[in-house]
DNA sequence: AACAGCTGCAACCGCGAGTTC
DNA sequence: AGAACTCGCGGTTGCAGCTGT
């Protein structure tokens, strides 16, 4: 309901912490707890507003807040548990012992945000983004900027030849995406770490097929452009001079050594159950034994495939389609350049 | 040495949910 | 019942230290 108004008081201070005030509030809170926070600093005798004790208490004072680096299973931790919290930093947390939320969102959005980038997954769904159809428009921009530069050059030829073999896999995707959906994604609900590289292989989402159809759209003198028509695309567009590039519909998950249960009933997805089904030792908790387990109020049980052993797979992404893409495109100097 | 840009982290801000009166 | 209040969360900002030029 109403706002908290101890913020807009004036005359109270801000900013950074003295070691003096650090040391009158751990003081006072050792002494008598700390009660209401509002009330708090006028007792502790401290200028400043109640949050911005209780947030200098629980982020740094606390004795049992531990500080330093993240270690390897923490930040397995973390990027298992945002895969399926999101940013619910406080819940991850609860996980962590001695880690804040502001600790662990910081670690996140300087470092493991970062990482994911780089690593190729998109840091919100952790699905994979350096698909060669994401980067469509960046690989016929580079395309023709090399023609630009280097017009004279004996490859001219080839370069306008795969950049045409980019467009036309462009329009076959859209083809695929197009058609009515023979196999339904799964949902949101259940996309796991280990799901990284399945849904993304089949999951695009109506932003990314409408930047796709924008990107392609933009493309002006392309030899097929003008005939783009959806969505009747199938009719106007031959594809039959070019090797067959089959959309992966389905995954087939090199990883799952560990669930063969699962596997036997998913084996395209690796699922997570809800909060009963909680195992004693919980594998999206490091194998501390004195880790809590998660709680049983609705918080999924990840299963033990890691993004990091998605990742490490993702060059299998899209199966038989990304072998054709790795002979066709990776090749090139260009694309060699890209990566 | 000086400056600019970048990075990481502590702290702030605004909001919503829950509680109290 | 509902206004007033507290608490906690997530996003954002500011700044010190670092790095590159």
């Amino acid at each position: 309901m109403g706002r908290s108004p101890c913020c807009d008081e004036s005359g109270l201070k801000k900013g950074p912490w003295t070691p003096e005030e650090d040391q009158i509030l751990v003081k006072y809170i050792q002494k008598h707890g700390h009660g209401s926070w509002r009330a708090l600093p006028k007792l502790a005798g401290l200028n400043r507003c109640g949050k911005s004790c209780r947030l200098r208490w629980t982020n740094y004072l606390r004795p049992d807040v531990k500080r330093g680096k993240f270690s390897q299973e923490e930040e397995q931790t973390i990027l298992n548990l945002h895969s399926v919290l999101g940013n619910k930093w406080s819940a991850i947390a609860s996980h962590l012992p001695g880690r804040t939320d502001n600790e662990i969102k910081n670690f996140w959005n300087t470092h493991l945000k970062k990482k994911l980038i780089q690593m190729g997954f998109d840091p919100v769904t952790h699905r994979p983004r350096t698909n060669i159809f994401s980067n469509l428009p960046h690989l016929i921009a580079l395309a023709n900027l090399k023609e630009l530069i280097d017009h004279h050059s004996v490859e001219e030829h080839a370069v306008r030849l795969q950049a045409e073999a980019v467009q036309m896999a462009g329009f076959q995707y859209l083809q695929y995406l197009l058609q009515p959906q023979s196999q339904p994604h799964p949902p949101a609900s259940v996309v796991t770490s280990s799901n990284y590289v399945a849904n993304g292989s089949s999951g695009f989402s109506d932003m990314e097929t409408s930047n796709l159809l924008n990107s392609l759209a933009s493309i002006n003198d392309g030899p097929v452009s003008s005939s783009l028509a959806l969505p009747g695309l199938s009719d106007s567009i031959s594809f039959s001079h070019l090797p067959d590039l089959q959309i992966p519909c389905s995954y087939q998950t090199p990883l799952s050594k560990n669930n063969s249960t699962d596997k036997a009933n998913h084996p395209e997805f690796t699922v997570f159950s809800q909060g009963a089904q909680n195992s004693p030792k919980s594998p999206w908790l490091p194998s501390s034994s004195s880790t809590p387990s998660p709680p049983s109020t609705g918080a999924p049980t990840l299963t033990q495939t890691t993004m990091w052993e998605a990742s490490s797979s993702s060059s299998s992404f899209g199966g038989e389609a990304s072998t054709i893409w790795q002979g066709l495109l990776l090749e090139d100097s260009l694309f060699k350049a890209i990566a």
